[in-house]
DNA sequence: TACAAAAACAAACTTTTGTTCTAAAAAAAT
DNA sequence: ATTTTTTTAGAACAAAAGTTTGTTTTTGTA
């Protein structure tokens, strides 16, 4: 590797994380500032290199406006919810502890939000206490869909093995029996499990 | 609401899917024209109340540099490693399928891809046929823990329940037995099994 | 209706920022 | 040693972009 590519290199890593870190790119004279370049037309040669090599690309008539093409997936920010409960609506703002980006390739569309999973009653749909679940909003899921249901207050992860006249839901957890709710208790679907993010 | 108010959750929509798409803020006068405002100070008036309300935050002698302030958990870049081939480097380049973001409040460090599972041999575990795996690139790993092991050419995820003489690995499914692997066949462990992602 | 506040406009202004041009070191190649 | 290529610098420039000022229109309310 040529001596100019590092600096390439170093540069390019440097716009990166700048970007990570401040949600807009570095300006010529920002980048030379971090590299003791003293000259603006220096970095501008350098970023000449990147476009050219196509790692960066960028509108000529903006300013400050340049982005990094990579094999990147966007991102899609996904709610955490910390407590669901029945008063206000789920995505109401208080209840949102953050956003998680998920990558938008696996986890597409609106309306999705995240729970974190207490116990293992799901355990052998690999559901696991601990785990995170991504859910889509929706109040009717079909019959042997894992399902989000608000009962008694409280959120609860099942599968759904009937809806009338009972609500059933089915514990994936050979110790536990279904459990069989009527409509009288008043339990609500808010949501359908699509996915898992577990750490080990 | 008030309309005022209506019109400034757009705006402040519109930047953030902005700033998703492109890597950078739109400009003032972009703003302007995404919503019919013919004046720059119109807009300025309104970006100063998202400013107010603390919802981007701006460095003021910056031209096309604000940030939006919001519980974003910040992404952490891993790759999706394709091929698991002995030849070159897992890390290779010409391995890597894309880089998936994960949220760096789960999956934090360096050193860190992804595998797209095959086969269900870790079921137990949580571990399904078309999960995604989230590795650390490591060569050792502790007895009892899930290790990502090349052998014959192959990548494959067990739990590792002997090191020495031989290299055992015990599949998480009741229906297989464990494999057991001589030094001269020359495993390599490539990595430890730190999370997982699946999609129902 | 009358008044005040909010929202929108227009134009001028200042600063930032990318680009260009020319030239000079520094490094590499011959 | 000489030529060529790469890298760096300085200064000037033009366009982009945020800001300011003053005015007008719309909207809500007493």
């Amino acid at each position: 590797m040529k001596k100019g590519d590092i600096r390439l290199e170093e540069i390019y890593n440097y716009i990166k994380t700048f970007v990570d870190d401040n949600g807009f790119p570095p300006s010529v004279r920002e980048i030379g500032e971090k590299f003791a370049i003293k000259s603006t037309s220096t970095v501008h040669y350098y970023l000449e290199k990147l476009r050219n090599r196509g790692l960066i690309s960028q509108d000529p008539n903006k300013k400050r406006a340049f982005s990094i093409t990579q094999t990147r997936s966007p991102s899609n920010y996904i709610p955490l919810i910390g407590n669901v409960s029945a008063g206000k609506g789920i995505l109401a703002v208080e209840n949102i502890e953050g956003e998680f980006p998920m990558p938008q390739e696996i986890f597409h569309g609106n309306d999705l939000y995240m729970l974190h999973v207490e116990g293992d009653s799901m355990i052998d749909a690999g559901i696991a206490d601990g785990d995170y679940v991504i859910v889509h909003s929706q109040n009717i899921v079909e019959i042997g869909e894992i399902a989000v249901v608000l009962w008694q207050d409280k959120a609860t992860i099942k599968r759904i093995s009937a809806t009338v006249p009972n609500l059933v839901l089915h514990p994936e957890n050979k110790q536990m029996t279904d459990i069989i709710i009527t409509p009288e208790e008043n339990p609500s679907i808010i949501g359908k499990v699509i996915g898992c993010v577990k750490k080990f």
